[in-house]
DNA sequence: GTCTATATCATGATAGAC
DNA sequence: GTCTATCATGATATAGAC
């Protein structure tokens, strides 16, 4: 049985997890490093060592999973044609990753670290976002969407399986989100389609 | 020139209202009784009179603004008959209230004191958003709007106008929403009507 | 790189005079 | 009812051994 040594970045992703976890359940200001120590069984020491301090790990947290975001719709970019089938995996997604991470959802959509980092933008003014405006700004121009502001537009679109999002994340719903794409998606997209 | 008294009820209010825009302005926990107390102009001691605590400030503050608004849906119900007028009514004082008091509409709406009070009931089950998904549901019953589960239905009817608010309270949007409302009206109601 | 022990400080809350 | 002065707690962060 070979024996598990622990490399310096497991110790890293040990305590962005564990701080993930923490920060969901009773949200970041409610978690002290003591709790991120108790809960992943390591040292303070250890802790200050890999990050200058508690603004850090939620920096390096939401940095991580708005590039794990990014990377996910602009892979939607180049799998799909059209703005309909752009915008309805995207949505497709979001419900699945809600399903099986939900901490990571409520991090970066309730948008929890503003209020802990001062002077950082909301996260709709983050690319993952920017881009999802753009499918809609393709979508008009080619005509799948009525004419109009493209923010307006977007926010008719994905506002509906958003709002699906936090109230399953709040306990609301009971069925699995993907289960009720197919009626989410018909309504969010009669909204703006041309 | 008459000297004016201050009345308990009036250092009550004040206290309320510094709070309300001192968490709107840097957040629940970034506030300290201190920074109220500095604020207001009062004492600590003052505060802890009329106040058991830092929680009952914000629960205080929580429960008077959402009374408001349950009194606002309320009068809407009775003021209009048909689920379209009655749900586009909602829609319209919520733009407005944003333009004027959003400070109110951010604590409310944004959730914020869900992570300062545990076990607290999520804003979506309070009564404003259950009567609004009563509107709805009555919106189904009448045949105005499409069959299907009245809550899916509401988050997708109320979902893209809750976005447009969000984004507002974000300063993402330069103009005021009232202007934006048949647009984004439209939207929203074609995306449920039958 | 990881640990323990500790310094420093801000906060929520209280006591008691007026 | 309002005030000033103070306490007690728990947080972030650091120092230094191993």
């Amino acid at each position: 049985m070979a024996v598990e040594k622990k490399t310096p970045l497991d110790t890293r992703a040990l305590i962005i997890n564990t701080a993930l976890k923490l920060f969901s359940e009773k949200g970041i200001f409610n978690t002290s490093v003591q709790d991120i120590k108790r809960t992943a069984n390591i040292s303070i020491g250890s802790i200050y060592h890999h990050f200058p301090g508690k603004d850090a790990i939620v920096r390096a947290l939401y940095e991580e999973l708005l590039a794990k975001m990014q990377d996910l719709i602009e892979g939607i970019d180049q799998q799909y044609a059209s703005a309909h089938d752009r915008c309805r995996e995207v949505v497709r997604q979001i419900f699945i990753m809600t399903e099986y991470d939900p901490d990571a959802v409520r991090f970066v959509l309730q948008g929890r670290h503003l209020e802990f980092l001062p002077n950082e933008q909301p996260i709709c003014s983050s690319r993952p976002f920017e881009l999802m405006k753009d499918m809609v700004r393709d979508g008009i121009t080619a005509g799948e969407i009525q004419g109009g502001d493209a923010t307006l537009l977007a926010a008719c679109l994905f506002g509906g399986p958003l709002r699906m999002v936090s109230l399953r994340l709040d306990g609301i719903l009971d069925r699995p989100l993907p289960e009720q794409l197919d009626d989410v998606w018909t309504c969010a997209w009669r909204a703006v389609s041309a």
